[in-house]
RNA sequence: GACCCCGUAGCUCAGUGGUAGAGCAUCUGACUUUUAAUCAGAGGGCCGCAGGUUCGAUCCCUGCCGGGGUCACCA
């Protein structure tokens, strides 16, 4: 095998290996038998009684190294955090010459018994030293410092964001805070899941390969099947699935999906991004309200042990039930200083100039509403809040208004300016239905790509019948964004889409 | 897609029209309770890529590649 070095430290690394194999020492060995993490000897060392620690084995990255002759100190890190060992050479004559071919990076195990250094840190002893991976590359060296508050200083922290996406191992390593970033993320859905099993809800799984797209306004990404010979889309909503599953019979299903949508990146879009969509039959929108408050105030205690969510400044958002709620034209009304409700088109042109809203030619009413609540209102929205009865041209799958036939009853739910959740009392009457996929169709045929496809086999299934339900989907990444206080939908991505990068040049040896 | 900013050692960054510097990391030596360990010494760079201007470009100009941001598009 022919293994060209891109620098001197990697030679170098290279070296030990060939020179700890020559010793008889496997440098990747097969499996670690440990007693105790990290956090459990920490957690559970007691000066009065160190005797229950008196044999433990434990496994990890070694972070950092000081080497002081005949004695060592050094600091592993495994899932739960750091621990640091200790190894001296008139104890361990053999052991201590292999550690000196080991490196920051690899990976060890450590059987000893647990002290108090003089310095006051909990520190394990060690009497057995194994390597369990040889690392071939150095890491980016971060260092901590602890002022006189307690407060944790990093030096020379790993921050280039291309480095971070791209080697998301090296960013979890290095970047304790990316790791409790993704933890947090995934207890928050199992804290959905959990929330929904409990009620009896069903999980589901749809189709992501699907031969028409629906369920949202969007650009799809298109690929192709062979074996049938036809074109396929990568969904960009599961709605119309998850809708035939309740004309099945099914009271209750959602499901966590992956959904792909053909448009911009910016920090909240990613083109493949986590939605969560339900619905439960027998309900209306009203009710998908108080579910909603009620799934984030419980999810959200669970999972920050708080009732407030976080911004990326660090400012924190209280969950004050109830939220606000506010109809769309009265929130927009209110911001414009002037009711909307009976705006003729060109008024509200003439509002948009006034507040330098840009529009598209000849734009339709509903445009001109979504344009003016977009650029106004919606950015004020930093505690939670329902904005209610959009108007029925924006929102081809929901139910007229009870009492407003122009409106539909429609929700979106807005923290921190982001829009976090849409939901409907679903729209189940196959003849209003058809004709509003029909105005779609218009729409398509006047140049809007991002217009609804007829579906006619969804058509059908509401003619078979669905019974009143109420759906809600979920941006779950953008969730994620406010129980982390991240600035961007890529920093709760744990692989976030990328440019490839230009192929590394390769070296001459 | 448009505009703005960025790209220098493994990492974090400085810098100059005369082909580069720091800290950490690495290497050599000293050090048996250290913790941003310390002390002494050393090595390490197609300064993103290509072209142009210039006697001379890492620096100025153009294009490209990659990233970040703002806007547009979009939830």
């Amino acid at each position: 095998m022919q293994t060209e070095f891109a620098n001197d430290q990697i030679r170098h690394r290279y070296e030990e290996l060939q020179t700890l194999e020559s010793r008889g020492i496997e440098p990747f060995p097969y499996s670690y038998d440990r007693t105790h993490s990290s956090q459990q000897i920490l957690a559970t060392f007691r000066d009065d009684d160190p005797s229950s620690l008196a044999d433990v084995s434990i496994a990890g990255r070694i972070m950092a190294i000081r080497r002081m002759g005949k004695a060592t100190f050094f600091h592993i890190q495994d899932a739960e955090g750091k621990i640091q060992c200790y190894i001296k050479a008139d104890e361990l004559p053999e052991q201590y010459e292999i550690l000196r071919l080991l490196d920051l990076g690899d990976i060890v195990g450590v059987r000893g018994f647990v002290f108090r250094t003089r310095t006051g840190e909990v520190t394990v002893h060690c009497q057995q030293l194994h390597l369990l991976c040889k690392s071939l590359r150095p890491l980016p060296v971060v260092k901590e410092e602890r002022d006189e508050h307690g407060n944790v200083i990093v030096h020379d922290a790993f921050s280039d964001k291309e480095q971070r996406y791209r080697r998301r191992y090296i960013d979890l390593i290095v970047n304790p805070h990316v790791r409790e970033t993704f933890i947090v993320r995934s207890r928050m859905i199992t804290a959905i899941r959990r929330y929904f099993d409990s009620r009896g809800w069903l999980e589901v799984e749809t189709p992501i390969l699907q031969p028409l797209y629906g369920g949202a306004s969007a650009r799809p990404f298109t690929t192709y099947l062979n074996a049938l010979d036809m074109p396929l889309y990568l969904r960009i909503a599961d709605e119309l699935y998850l809708k035939r599953l309740i004309v099945g019979g099914f009271e209750g299903v959602y499901e966590i999906s992956k959904n792909f949508r053909n448009e911009g990146i910016d920090r909240m879009h990613n083109p493949e991004f986590t939605a969560l969509e339900i619905y439960v039959a027998y309900r209306d929108y009203h009710w998908m309200m108080d579910m909603t408050e009620d799934l984030l105030a419980t999810v959200t205690a669970e999972v920050r042990g708080q009732s407030s969510l976080l911004r990326a400044d660090g400012s924190e958002i209280p969950l004050q039930r109830p939220f606000r709620r506010v109809r769309l034209l009265d929130a927009i009304a209110e911001s414009v200083g002037q009711p909307i409700n009976g705006c003729s088109e060109q008024e509200l042109a003439m509002l948009c100039k006034r507040f330098d809203v840009e529009l598209p030619p000849s734009p339709s009413r509903a445009k001109m509403i979504d344009e003016l609540f977009s650029k106004l209102v919606q950015p004020q929205l930093v505690e939670p809040t329902f904005v209610t009865d959009y108007p029925v041209e924006m929102s081809p799958l929901a139910k007229r208004h009870r009492s407003e036939p122009s409106l539909v009853e429609r929700f979106e739910l807005f923290i921190g300016g982001m829009e976090i959740a849409n939901a409907f009392s679903e729209l189940n009457d196959p003849r209003d239905q058809r004709q509003r996929f029909e105005e779609q169709a218009r729409l398509r045929a006047g140049g809007d790509d991002e217009a609804m496809v007829l579906d006619e086999d969804f058509l059908m299934a509401l003619e078979i019948g669905m019974p009143p339900t109420a759906g809600l989907g979920i941006g779950i990444d953008r969730l994620a964004m406010l129980m982390t206080g991240a600035a961007s939908i890529r920093d709760v991505i744990l692989f976030p889409l990328m440019r490839p990068e230009p192929p590394h040049r390769p070296l001459e040896e």
